[in-house]
DNA sequence: TTCATTCAGAGAACGTGTTCACTTAATAAA
DNA sequence: TTTATTAAGTGAACACGTTCTCTGAATGAA
């Protein structure tokens, strides 16, 4: 009762918003970027070519909308499961395999995102680095925590370790959409796993 | 002499393909790639639409023919003069260093470089993998030396722990042009030694 | 030499992403 | 209620990358 009268513009402008994204999402899970036109888009939700512009400045920012969308869901998930009482280099595997599902279970979608990566507004840039950044907070205290146990050298930095564990992640996960075209999450992990064992030895 | 004739058609095609990359290569040095129109590079070479795509299949490949070219001579250049009788710590910073002075130096063209390298025709991919593959190889041998004076655990995997230092390469290379646009190769440097030192540590 | 064939060169035409001027319905002001 | 203002909605128009058909000159066969 409290919101502002509940404009009747207003709701009406999410709602197309989202039928807008809808559509997107529908058709980028299956059709090549490219192959994805905004007329396309238009006509799904049955609306006007210029009407998809009021709400996005370009067919990007609609991708990165989407990407946005599964990264919250993805980190969420990834963080609330870490499984305790196991060595770091099980839980740090386990995590990044949660993130290979994904990009492996959506595919095409998953290489849209990532191939779209430098090409991003920089509001867009601005969140997806803002997940990174809590992430490695989050692996830098599971590090300091394998530190006490002695299961990695307290010598190392847990923050600047952290970072390099996690480019071996990005290295991982980029080679499999350049290269491979690996789409099983466990043979990715595997790849991961004698990566970092060569950085945390 | 034993030259098939020499066919003046076939000089003419070739004289043509360097004229259009040299066009391109001049435009993509100074705008940012969608700046770059095919009409433009047309006009400045004084060519025809058309000429443009009996030579190459698109927009993409005259930026991945200049990309080959530049990884040539970058590849070329740093494994020729890899410092001997230093540390393999200062050694591979040191070959880095040189890359990134190209990049850094050559901003805007390498931003296009290494943005579209999800984008590339696979005989592309297979040809810029194959400079890192030979360049893995070649940081492999320097680690065995390595190993062999004491400087690295000789536990680790020579040919691995090459991918995880290269891992740290291009997440710094990446981080620079997706976040920082860092101008200043000995920031990058700099950056990569602290990462790296965590690996080999 | 003469003529048929090939292929580099060329630009019109097409589908795309994006811009723009316009319409129309919701809101605010009277 | 009546009128003015705002902003969502719309599709024609534009510039681009790319495709296509056409032209003309180089090549090879006669």
């Amino acid at each position: 009762m409290e919101q502002p009268k509940a404009n009747r513009r207003e709701v009406q402008k999410s709602e197309t918003r989202a039928l807008i994204l809808k559509s997107a999402r529908k058709l980028f899970e299956t059709l090549d970027y490219d192959k994805v036109t905004i007329r396309g888009v238009a006509a799904l939700g049955r609306i006007g070519l210029g009407t998809i512009y009021k709400h996005f400045p370009n067919k990007l920012s609609m991708l990165a909308a989407a990407f946005s969308d599964d990264l919250k869901n993805m980190y969420q998930d990834a963080l609330a499961t870490v499984p305790d009482n196991q060595s770091f280099q099980s839980q740090f595997v386990h995590i990044s395999k949660r993130f290979f599902s994904f990009y492996t279970s959506h595919y095409s979608l998953s290489r849209a995102y990532l191939s779209h990566l430098f090409f991003y507004e920089q509001e867009w840039i601005d969140e997806i680095n803002a997940f990174d950044d809590r992430y490695a907070q989050k692996i830098a205290e599971l590090i300091r925590a394998a530190q006490d146990t002695g299961e990695i050298n307290p010598a190392k930095d847990s923050h600047i370790l952290a970072l390099a564990l996690m480019s071996n992640y990005f290295f991982v996960l980029a080679n499999s959409f350049l290269l491979d075209k690996i789409t099983d999450p466990d043979q990715l992990a595997t790849r991961l796993e004698t990566l970092i064992e060569q950085t945390l030895l």
